[in-house]
RNA sequence: GCCGGUGUGGUGGAAUAGGCAGACACAAGGGACUUAAAAUCCCUCGGUCAUUGCGACCGUACCGGUUCAAGUCCGGUCACCGGCACCA
């Protein structure tokens, strides 16, 4: 009999939304549970099938808690502001906004045909004004307590489109489109002040339950390392200033580095004797990234600066100063000092320009290499520190510093600010005026939201303005404060600002007095569980834990962190390894094996493919296997037997399934869950027959994975009036999960020698004297001296011997 | 370069907290059924050697270490993947 997808699954996907099984309750007494995937940026590619793998587990875990009884919050949404859809709208010239509505129609047909459980009613979408109003809504509020700034940065410039481009679109160094030049150039751009969070989003990870490699990503990139700022003064009379973690060797300082960056250089111009040179290396660094400037730091480039010497505090020694791309301006004070004995940078440089290398800390061979363990150094050559440990020298010396006004304790990061501005038309409107008397003035928040307007060309102006800068009468705007005329904010936001508060719309996704009531805020508390890639830990799951932290600081959200769990998933790589892309032509659309195999197939293959946690690559091939089992659970209908009960005989195997299933759905291994079904089916298949109570609690444990074939059988079976609407998640007898007997491995000299079957409770004498009664065993240990025994219990005895 | 991760049969993968490596599938080969094919069912399936049968040795990227015992822990090497702040 052939399990017929193309009728049964739209039947039940249509009976499932008549019913709105799927909408979350407003007001209900059950727990609530608030599952969220990432929700998708609708690019005109439509869907391909790795898509539907995060949608699928966490669909699989939520219709799992339906069945257990709790008020489920499952909802999906559109990312849809974003650079490919500008692109497009610009090549094509049609809005944007309608390519939007276009590609969500698809997106959204889609999934659809997935049967996942999602709350359509809730469906938001980021480029809706309803939507955006609250995006910028939360920006006056970080922009009204001074978490929102103007500032010089540098962007990407193309000299031949002249627009500012993402870093994306820079490759080796030139226009991905024109293969132009590319520069930087400094532009005033809107900031968040992340950095004034740094400490609470390191520290609340501990209140959150992430992979260990997420927290560990996160507190790396926020970077927060221990130091000091020591003031040097030079021969021109200023000071400068640098940042150190390693103040201990400043008696190893042999030269100084300064950013090419650095305001002391324009400052000092007229005094530098090789001027031309510095700024030709100024100019060679300008067109270079940081990660460039970092990644070929194999080969220290750097010019000195002739006429001025810095004057170590500790020492007054006069040491050279140098410029070099591998000190960042945005890092620290973008000036340091360089020990080359003990940083391997620094060591790297001093042999290349032959500059001194002074230990300060034995233990190592500095003219081999730089030594960088402060965990065994003793102080030398060090005046005051001599004889301390690097622990001990840390401290003196900034004392000393402090002492003598020279320096300070401080904490850095590497975490920088948020840079909020893009110079683009398809992003929200940031809600700001600037007028000549009062600076920049919020707009009042009556007004919001301040729509996008209409243009005519998307590209960007001439001189690097987003497109909304030629709408005059758009820009051209009275002051709220004073009146008087004033202009609008051109920049729009950057498509992540959607993304940082988007999971609490669904709470309440139609609220037009606030983004969400009160008491939807507090009924729904935070998510449960959220899924998402690896490739988002550093920027939009930071930038949400952000803007959660700020809104719970306002009094908007009752907690201090938005995800109470985060998963992972691995990336669908196409059938030869590689990441699937229309490029390298290894697209595989869900829809033409939604019409081949039939959802259920596709979403129970999604499923066993792999570990959830990691890459697969897509086979044609092996998800015949997921629809074989499919159809073989369908044909149990041929041999239901009237009864319900289930069989004694089956009674462990049952148990045991439920336990595992239960168990690997919660730990994120949907894939063993999934054999231990098929298993289950061989054990049924050569039984022969099922009971109807038997057929029951198999669906039910199949459902979350497979939801349209089991309801079907469920209702041809006459095994009740839905799933949805009566089943519950089976409970199982941990005492019925266990074995009476369990086969042991004895080993001797852990070489297997004998397997045998004992009883599962025994103790360690009575099984090696059954293990020493095995003939081979025997044979092993005969004329040997014992030398240990070791029985680990149901598992097995290992019998160490000597001659 | 820096940060995080991964590496197991022909393939995807499994192995709870150091205890039988290869569960569950896919592919392949053989057989049954069939006029035939598809579908379905049964058998074999890490390598080498050996064998009528019993077996023996090797094997989890590579090199080394800890341990009665290592895919799992430790040190080092190599390869690949993700991120590096304006792709999302």
């Amino acid at each position: 009999m052939r399990y017929e997808h193309k009728i049964v699954e739209p039947k039940w996907q249509k009976v499932w939304e008549e019913k709105g099984v799927f909408h979350a309750e407003e007001n209900s007494d059950k727990p609530k549970f608030f599952g969220l995937i990432e929700f998708p940026y609708p690019s005109g590619q439509g869907l391909h099938v790795g898509h539907p793998r995060p949608y699928t587990a966490l669909d699989t875990v939520s219709r799992k808690r339906r069945l257990q009884g709790y008020n489920v919050l499952y909802p999906i949404g559109w990312d849809a502001f974003g650079l490919p859809t500008e692109n497009y709208a610009i090549k094509n010239h049609i809005h944007p906004e309608i390519v939007t509505k276009n590609n969500i129609a698809r997106f959204k047909k889609q999934i659809q045909s997935l049967g996942i459980s999602f709350d359509w009613s809730r469906e938001i979408d980021t480029t809706d004004p309803d939507y955006y109003k609250w995006t910028q809504w939360i920006f006056l509020q970080l922009f009204k307590k001074g978490l929102a700034y103007k500032k010089e940065m540098a962007v990407n410039w193309c000299t031949s489109c002249k627009c500012v481009l993402a870093n994306e679109e820079v490759v080796n160094g030139v226009c991905e489109r024109c293969s132009s030049e590319v520069v930087r150039k400094v532009k005033s751009q809107w900031m968040l002040k992340i950095t004034e969070y740094a400490d609470r989003l390191i520290d609340d990870l501990d209140l959150v339950d992430f992979p260990e490699r997420v927290k560990l990503q996160q507190k790396n990139w926020i970077g927060r390392s221990y130091g000091a700022e020591v003031k040097f003064k030079t021969t021109l009379g200023d000071e400068l200033l640098i940042y150190t973690t390693r103040a201990d060797t400043l008696y190893g300082a042999t030269y100084m580095v300064i950013s090419p960056e650095h305001p002391v250089i324009e400052k000092w111009a007229d005094k530098i004797e090789n001027i031309d040179e510095v700024r030709q290396y100024q100019v060679d660094a300008s067109k270079k990234s940081d990660f460039e400037r970092t990644e070929l730091a194999k080969d220290k480039t750097g010019v000195k600066l002739c006429g001025v010497k810095a004057i170590n505090p500790v020492n007054n020694t006069e040491i050279p100063i140098f410029i070099s791309d591998y000190v960042l301006i945005s890092y620290g004070t973008g000036a340091i000092m360089a020990v080359p004995a003990h940083d391997t940078r620094d060591w790297e440089f001093a042999k290349k320009f032959d500059l001194p290398i002074i230990e300060v800390v034995k233990g190592g061979n500095v003219c081999e290499e730089a030594f960088t363990d402060c965990a065994t150094g003793i102080m030398v050559n060090s005046g005051m520190l001599d004889g301390l440990s690097v622990d001990e020298a840390k401290v003196k010396i900034i004392d000393w510093l402090t002492e003598n006004g020279v320096g300070e304790k401080k904490t850095n990061y590497k975490l920088r600010d948020w840079v909020f501005s893009r110079q683009r038309y398809w992003g929200e409107p940031i809600p700001i005026v600037k007028c000549d008397d009062c600076g920049y003035v919020a707009i009042p928040e009556s007004e919001l939201p301040l729509k996008l307007p209409m243009v005519e060309s998307y590209e960007p102006t001439d001189n690097g303005e987003s497109p909304l800068a030629n709408i005059t009468d758009w820009v051209e705007t009275t002051c709220p404060k004073c009146g008087k005329k004033a202009y609008r904010e051109t920049d729009t936001m950057p498509q992540w600002a959607g993304s940082s508060w988007y999971y609490l719309r669904y709470m309440d996704p139609h609220n037009n007095e606030s983004l969400a009531s009160k008491e939807a805020l507090d009924y729904w508390n935070c998510v449960d569980w959220y899924n998402g890639g690896m490739e988002h830990t550093t920027l939009h799951l930071l930038y949400s834990r952000f803007w959660h932290k700020f809104l719970y600081d306002i009094g908007v959200v009752p907690t201090k962190e938005p995800y109470s769990k985060r998963t992972s998933h691995g990336m669908i790589l196409g059938e030869n390894g590689e990441k699937m892309s229309k490029s390298r032509g290894n697209v595989v659309n869900p829809d033409e094996i939604v019409d081949e195999y039939g959802a259920d197939t596709l979403r129970m293959y999604e499923m066993f493919i792999g570990d959830f946690e990691k890459a697969a690559p897509w086979s044609p091939s092996s998800i015949k296997g997921c629809r074989r089992f499919i159809e073989r659970f369908y044909n149990l209908q041929t041999i239901v037997i009237n009864s319900d009960e289930i069989r004694p005989e089956l009674e462990k195997e049952f148990h045991k399934t439920i336990k595992k299933v239960s168990d690997d759905i919660e730990n994120i291994k949907f894939n063993t869950a999934i054999a231990a079904l098929m298993a289950l089916i061989n054990v049924i298949t050569n039984v022969g027959s099922i009971t109807k109570k038997e057929l029951a609690v198999f669906a039910i444990l199949i459902n979350p994975f497979a939801p349209h074939v089991t309801e079907e059988i469920w209702d041809v079976c006459n095994l009740g009036d839905g799933i949805l609407a009566e089943a519950k998640w089976p409970e199982y007898d941990e005492s019925k999960c266990v074995d009476d007997t369990v086969e042991i491995v004895v080993q001797v000299n852990g070489k297997i020698k004998a397997k045998l079957v004992i009883p599962a409770d025994a103790q360690q004498d009575e099984a090696i004297s059954l293990a020493k009664a095995d003939e081979k065993v025997m044979e092993a240990i005969s004329g040997m001296n014992i030398v240990k025994e070791i029985y680990v219990k149901g598992k097995l005895v290992n019998i160490v011997v000597k001659p």
